[in-house]
RNA sequence: GCUCCCUUCGUCUAGUGGUUAGGACGCUGGCCUCUCACGCCGGUAACAGGGGUUCGAGUCCCCUAGGGAGUACCA
């Protein structure tokens, strides 16, 4: 029997981290297995689904790479589908009308909590052969005594009782169906071998047990996933920050970050922490996920971006940040090599707006000084030190790393000071702030003319101090 | 309320009856060094509580507490 596997949706946001994670396993689970992902589109509710969900769902699961081998289904386009199984439970006296009003049911589920009882339909309707004529509902006769036993593959045998559960509705009044027969139907018509699903759904299971068995058939394996909570503990939402898999791309992670982080996020294996794609479907195992909630930590999502950006090639990170620079305003083709900039930071940057933010300096001239840098570095011991290096800048006729950095050397030397008295004011010159990378690579990827203007500006704020202080 | 699920450092986790309870992120001390970062070496910090079972329990059982999910004509 081949493996196959779904990611199913709600239209009704973006895609989610938890979702994303949801999916990621399911997909593993198909890859590692040479089976089937397939992507379905659980779109029954009308008033909260929208097509803009959709694209947005597409758009993050193809940043990740979590491509679908069949789909993306709708469940819009199988109402049919559905009625024909509803008519065949109806016909089997497995499901019958329903035309209690809300009214009614309102009032059973306050009566129950006022019993302390959990809230269930009572079968009112079970045996009145309610005229399909008049307005209704169509209810799943739940079996009322024994007991449903899911093994779940994440959380071991777990029993639920029959009487614990009610007759759920399957068809509304307005004649579509309802969550947990769509879900049902779907699940058996595409063959579904695993089910993968947030935990939100363990409780769901017995339900959709007991339609699968009404229709004959066999469930498949479940497996439910825990979720994921914020930094906090609480629940994952907007608060949080970025929780749209979407917003982590703005914000400059890399995709294999994010999926490298999701798949330890409740999964491990050993001591590992970095996995590429290939290992993921070779190590993955759903039975070592984790029964447990856990918490999303951004500080080690950013220590595994860093990890990636250091390793990846230059020529894709400097793709992937050009956009960040056109953010800031910046055309990386007016300047030096986008390539070369990447290289001189990328060990530097976990993201790659830090990277952008902190080579912008390579195309544009900066407003101020970092206020403590300038104190500190541009001072009146500085000035000799940036006007010998702004003389010899000035007739460098060969503009290349090496030579710039024979030539920092030189006037350290010939000043007889050691190369911090002379590199860090001549940064602090050059970029604004007393990090960059090597004082070398800095002056080479500034460029001869910003080089000289940015020390004139260094040197005339060094003099305007003096004279504040004089 | 009721049903179901969960509980090892701050966080992610290893651990399947005998470990100085390991790793990673973070934080932190040091080395490297023209700054920052990288890298390297070190430190910090956990078995929710209580009962059992056992020669022995983070590991098995029960209870309590604390989290979470469901309890819709949402999915």
């Amino acid at each position: 029997m081949t493996v196959r596997t779904r990611f199913a949706p709600s239209p009704t946001g973006y895609l989610h981290v938890g979702g994303a994670r949801t999916a990621l396993f399911s997909w593993l689970y198909a890859r590692k297995h040479g089976g089937k992902f397939v992507l379905r589109i659980e779109d029954t509710d009308l008033e909260r689904s929208t097509v803009e969900s959709v694209n947005a769902i597409l758009e993050g699961m193809t940043w990740l790479g979590l491509e679908y081998d069949e789909g993306p289904f709708y469940q819009t386009k199988r109402f049919d589908r559905y009625d024909e199984v509803i008519q065949g439970l109806l016909d089997k006296g497995l499901a019958y009308r329903c035309n209690c009003s809300h009214e009614r049911l309102d009032k059973l589920r306050e009566e129950a909590m006022k019993r302390k009882r959990k809230p269930r339909y009572d079968g009112h309707c079970r045996h009145r052969g309610v005229s399909p004529d008049e307005p209704h509902v169509i209810r799943f006769r739940n079996p009322e005594t024994g007991v449903v036993a899911v093994d779940d593959l994440i959380r071991g045998r777990v029993i639920f009782n029959n009487e614990e559960l009610d007759d759920l509705i399957i068809r509304r009044t307005d004649g579509s169906p309802t969550y947990n027969l769509t879900v049902v139907v779907d699940d058996l018509d595409m063959a579904i071998t695993h089910v993968i699903r947030g935990d939100d759904h363990l409780n769901n299971t017995p339900r959709q047990i007991n339609i699968l068995r009404a229709l004959d058939a066999n469930p498949p394996q479940y497996g439910h996933v825990p979720m994921i909570l914020g930094d906090d503990g609480a629940r994952l939402s907007k608060r949080h920050g970025a929780v749209s898999v979407m917003q982590y791309r703005e914000a400059g992670f890399l995709p294999e970050a994010l999926l490298n982080y999701l798949v330890r996020l409740g999964w491990s294996h050993g001591d590992q922490e970095i996995f590429s794609v290939d290992e993921m479907i070779e190590l993955f195992d759903i039975d070592a996920v984790n029964k447990a909630a856990s918490s999303f930590n951004t500080d080690k999502l950013l220590w595994l971006n860093q990890h990636y950006i250091k390793q990846d090639d230059p020529k894709r990170i400097a793709h992937l940040l050009s956009p960040q620079m056109g953010n800031l305003g910046i055309d990386p083709a007016q300047g030096p090599d986008l390539v070369a900039v990447v290289e001189a930071h990328q060990e530097r940057a976990r993201s790659l707006v830090e990277m952008a933010e902190m080579s912008a300096f390579c195309y544009q001239d900066f407003e101020t000084f970092d206020e403590k840098a300038a104190k500190k570095h541009l001072r009146a011991a500085a000035r000799e030190p940036l006007e010998r290096m702004r003389e010899a800048l000035a007739g460098l006729d060969e503009w290349t790393q090496e030579r710039l950095h024979d030539l920092v050397e030189q006037v350290s030397a010939s000043l007889e000071l050691k190369m911090g008295k002379v590199a860090q004011p001549l940064r602090v010159a050059v970029v604004g702030r007393a990090a960059s990378p090597g004082i070398d690579v800095t002056l080479y990827l500034v460029g001869k003319q910003a080089c000289l203007r940015r020390i004139d500006k260094a040197l005339a704020y060094i003099r305007q101090r003096e004279a504040n202080a004089g």
